[in-house]
DNA sequence: GCGTTTGGTAAACAGTTGTCAACCAAAGTG
DNA sequence: CACTTTGGTTGACAACTGTTTACCAAACGC
């Protein structure tokens, strides 16, 4: 597995080739057929791994006392640091979850809905958001995951000064949902007009 | 590029091969090398066609006069066809944007870019926007962009009611930030406090 | 200590791949 | 009319692919 995330940082999951893989890891053609069926089912896995180390990340977030009085810098900074240290998992997820395998992007997109309902509970921790209406809190979370998600994919190929300038803009974007927030009249969620 | 688009709705790029993509157009495998250098040159073109497509779609859209009493419906409204109109052309940039090939991944990106920099030059006929840095509009029209482009990719894989779903939801997510917009102060834009 | 499970090996298979050289007919051009 | 460009062809090439079969050594379970 850590032989193909190698491999997956410059080509996307549906090139590389079984025997690239067991080439990349030292190991004879036959021995992939001890570990896994199908290149499908390493994929799989490595969706498992990969969210794994999110929500590592997240549990450890949840448990920083300072991160409630200044939310949304603090969370990009967890947030960006977690894409520097698991660049490999940051990208196979950006790849595959538009990627060419049908299971494989079922399986990324089931796993960010996921990420996104847990954060919509998160947000209703917030003294203002407690009284909206479950739908609009998920409105909102997805809203925000989404744009986390995006920063996190530019990340990947950013460095030095133009990494702190993504951080800083989707620190004003986040901001600029959190106001709209602060106005949003819970009365609206279903009335589509 | 046709046969190309049609095998790319089921794979990604750079899984294809040179001969499949000639087996499909029905054409001996040599007779590639009469149009295309390479299959990295049929995918920069490919690139243009897409974003071709999509800048008519713009082009049309702003000539309608109701866009501007009921902007986000009649936006999303547009979206949602041109995606179900030209799904080959959403999906290979939606796939490619974060794919195994780097100048695809590249050239897609700039075009992107670009889409926000318009859209950013068109937020300033908002009365309430007008006087905002272009900096700041610019930060704004990346959330905006972002989510239309998030909403396309989602609606290639939605139906029926799920679409309909999936486009009352970034209703919802425009709404917010519009709302947000509304509060937004302007000299707030460069300190990062 | 003996049998079984685990994880590795080599050799071979039929297919597929990108690319080259050589050839050719139709269309366009002076 | 002659000739050059355009867009196609066939055949061949070595290289690579996924998978099967058969074989083997070390570790594990009792």
């Amino acid at each position: 597995m850590q032989a193909a995330l190698r491999l997956l940082s410059k080509n996307s999951f549906d090139s590389i080739s079984l025997r690239e893989v067991t080439r990349a890891a030292g190991v004879s053609p036959t021995a992939f057929y001890r570990h896994f069926d199908d290149m499908e089912e390493l994929g799989l896995e490595l969706v498992d791994e990969s969210f794994g180390s999110l929500h590592a990340m997240l549990r450890a977030a949840r448990a920083d006392p300072t991160l409630y009085a200044n939310a949304i810098p603090r969370s990009l900074e967890i947030v960006a640091r977690h894409v520097a240290e698991h660049s490999d998992h940051v990208r196979f997820i950006a790849r595959e979850r538009n990627g060419g395998i049908r299971r494989l992007r079922q399986a990324i997109r089931r796993e960010l809905r996921l990420f996104a309902d847990e954060l919509a509970i998160d947000l209703a921790g917030f003294p203002n958001l407690r009284d909206w209406s479950t739908e609009d809190r998920r409105m909102m979370a997805g809203l925000i995951a989404e744009t986390v998600v995006h920063t996190s994919t530019e990340l990947l190929d950013a460095r030095g000064e133009a990494a702190d300038e993504l951080v800083r803009e989707a620190t004003q974007q986040l901001r600029l949902i959190a106001l709209g927030a602060s106005l949003w009249n819970k009365r609206d969620s279903r009335s589509s007009q």
